[in-house]
DNA sequence: TCCATTCTGTGAACAGTGTTCTCTGTTGCG
DNA sequence: CGCAACAGAGAACACTGTTCACAGAATGGA
């Protein structure tokens, strides 16, 4: 029970592949909405992918992730209940496109939002990653659930879903960066000391090449606490969310918008942003 | 989809009572673990009830709540599944048990921890109010999942939900105002001006109010924006944890424990509390 | 003590679920 | 054209939560 909390199910290969049973394990051509194949059977089959998910999406908007059902899914596309099978091996891997979706669709709405303003207004970035970010969560709480509530998925997060996970958190980053690069910090208020552990400095260094991986520029005198720092307003900013959405402020919070302003001020002050830009 | 969200079912009456069809509503005397009724038929379906939370916790920690199943419940209580029927109304009223009996150890577990400790040494207990939160959720993940992680129970949390839900933000608070009473706060950091707005003014005053309902002794020279900090700290606290527990540190911070030290320590800060003690 | 009332538990049944398997066509490629 | 790969249908299996009619037991008042 420590490191695979939630492992309800084992883990299965993904796509089905009735008359292909062994071959090579190579590039699975049926799932996934990549590159759609040029020949009119990879279409089609590309086709019925990208419909399954586009009911399952608006079911799990309507019913959430619990109550979504997979009979009912292909009841909206007149197919039969078992024909869905051969384009996703179980329900989870439903759930998983939905995931990988959702991480997408949540990441191209908070840097669309990002990339409308001038680079270098970094506080008002800031504050619009963190606003954009609690809007699409509003507007989509069901899906808001499946990415950030209880992980509903038996196996581990497969691969295709850490880099578009990664995309709010790494937009932080990217707005820090790009203030430092530009001169436009100002003295942090040190509430990180005592300095972090070795072990936590440590955890910085993995999560910078991280980063870095991502093709993100980091600058090279960057104060080996930012990325900590980051991290640290990622998960303030999902924590304030997922109270809100999960009822945990019902007693306390009620102007939503107002409250994640000022946590939004007060984490920019951390990172040593601006006050105004 | 604005107010009630995530309401997968509509609101049922909480005990079946067969032969009993209506009659004055009066006192419910089948639900809860409350007085053990002195008759020897209350006294067994107490323990009834009971055996069914005590079973139905044990599968909830293997499987979490999604994978609680009522017939499994009764085959390991050797009934039969209509029989539950006779004690909940439905699995969520099971799983409403499970919630309220959850807050209850988690609270528990908090306040116990703190209670160890001398009353004056505020910033010890505010990090020991952190990290026993965080051991229990990492000892009971699926009922951390269950209290903090997406919500299953359809209606609204039921009103006795809501006290035992409170105790760790207001032990934190506890903890805040002891220090204001024996004059052992520093000067805050000044993170939260601008000033709140008249909105959250008004959240914290009400925020106050209900506090002081649950018996907590309230400065009258408190700092008004002291309660937001505190649920500010709260969520903070629970945003960590929940991105721990549910995944979304994997490829960030590995050394949790550290890590929510020092998230301690600036939230120890923020709220004015004094270096050591 | 007897009896009607109330409660408790059972077993069958219903509607629904995810998933598998067998079978029948259809499609595409050599 | 013919054969292999694929796509879909439909029945079936093993589950699930929940309801209902029924039988037995405890209870409390006459």
């Amino acid at each position: 029970m420590s490191r695979t909390l939630f492992t309800l199910f084992d883990r299965k290969q993904l796509a089905p592949m009735q008359h292909a049973p062994s071959g090579p394990p190579g590039p699975t051509p049926s799932a996934g909405t990549g590159p759609r194949g040029t020949t009119p059977r990879e279409r089609a089959r590309g086709a019925m992918i990208d419909d399954v998910i586009t009911v399952a999406r608006r079911q799990l908007g309507e019913v959430g992730a619990a109550g979504l059902s997979v009979r009912s899914v292909t009841r909206e596309l007149g197919i039969s209940p078992s024909a869905v099978y051969r384009y996703f091996a179980s329900r989870d891997h439903i759930l998983t496109a939905l995931l990988v979706e959702g991480y997408s669709r949540l990441g191209a709405a908070v840097t669309d939002a990002d990339d409308a303003l001038p680079p270098d207004r970094v506080t008002t970035r800031w504050h619009r990653v963190w606003h954009s970010t609690r809007d699409w969560a509003v507007a989509n709480p069901h899906e808001y659930a499946l990415l950030y509530g209880t992980p509903v998925i038996g196996y581990a997060a497969p691969p295709e879903t850490v880099e578009p996970a990664t995309r709010v958190v790494v937009r932080l980053a990217e707005i820090l960066f790009h203030a430092a690069r530009r001169g436009l910090l100002t003295e942090r208020l040190d509430l990180s000391d005592p300095a972090p552990t070795a072990g936590l400095r440590a955890d910085a260094e993995a999560l910078m090449a991280t980063i870095r991986e991502l093709g993100v520029a980091v600058p090279d005198d960057l104060d080996p606490a930012d990325p900590l720092r980051v991290v640290n307003a990622w998960s303030e900013l999902f924590g304030a969310i997922s109270f809100e959405l999960f009822g945990h402020y019902v007693r306390s919070i009620t102007r939503h918008a107002e409250h994640l302003d000022t946590l939004a001020a007060a984490s920019a002050r951390q990172v040593g942003l601006p006050e105004q830009d």
